[in-house]
DNA sequence: GTCCAGGGTTCGT
DNA sequence: ACGAACCATGGA
């Protein structure tokens, strides 16, 4: 469990308001439709965003980036797509699973229907997607407001003295969620832009150190 | 050459 | 429930 806090609420306000004035608004996530969302989350997983955009770009040039074409295809041949997006085997057998989950279900229309409770225990019944994975699906391709729980988010609330970092993954989500409560947007959008931020300040400052000098989280 | 990524998921104990 | 094993590219 996370350390009981009373003023964990303003401490998490504090750290999104610094990093929301130092980095701006990240626009996530980068896709054109929800397909690519939930594609691109099982692809990015322990990859470099960099690899995973060549990957998609292949199967975009192929006109393959649909529910149709892609449940049909060859597991074989769409890891040969993937490839530059690394573990490309397994990730094509996760792809396919999604997708003949994805079609089971009716199509994302039928599933937009679904409360948030019950999207996250179907798509954690999706062989290749965890917890992460689908919490990031539900709140990129979804829109529900779902925190994104991530290895840069455990450092960093944990160097900050938040959190011990070793709690369980859900106990840390259902934890961020309780004490986030903005007051101006949609819990959704700070969800949103939180989890980018996590990651825009790890990628600016040092990795192993997310609170070293001069990063926007310094104490002054 | 080594390290690590939009640092996860599954599997075995 | 926790730790280990696994999967593999490409840039710094």
């Amino acid at each position: 469990m996370p350390k009981i806090q009373s003023s964990a609420a303003g401490e998490l306000f504090f750290i999104y308001n610094r990093l929301y004035q130092a980095f701006g608004p990240q626009g996530w996530w980068p896709a054109e439709t929800a397909l690519e969302v939930i594609v691109g989350a099982v692809l990015t997983q322990n990859t470099a965003w960099f690899n995973v955009e060549k990957a998609i770009n292949n199967l975009k040039k192929a006109r393959l980036l649909n529910l149709e074409r892609l449940s049909a295809i060859e597991p074989k041949t769409l890891a040969q797509f993937i490839r530059p997006a690394g573990y490309f085997n397994i990730k094509a057998r996760r792809l396919m699973e999604v997708m003949k989950w994805l079609k089971n279900a009716g199509g994302l229309k039928k599933l937009r229907r679904l409360t948030t409770p019950s999207l996250r225990k179907q798509l954690l019944c999706c062989y290749g997607i965890g917890p992460e994975t689908a919490d990031s699906i539900l709140l990129y391709a979804f829109n529900r407001p779902v925190f994104v729980v991530d290895a840069y988010t455990r450092r960093i609330l944990s160097r900050y003295g938040l959190i011990t970092g070793s709690e369980p993954y859900d106990d840390l989500r259902i934890w961020l969620e309780k004490n986030m409560f903005p007051t101006t947007c949609s819990r959704t959008r700070v969800f949103n832009e939180f989890h980018a931020l996590f990651v825009r300040l790890a990628k600016a400052y040092c990795r192993t150190k997310p609170l070293c000098p001069g990063c926007p989280l310094e104490s002054d």
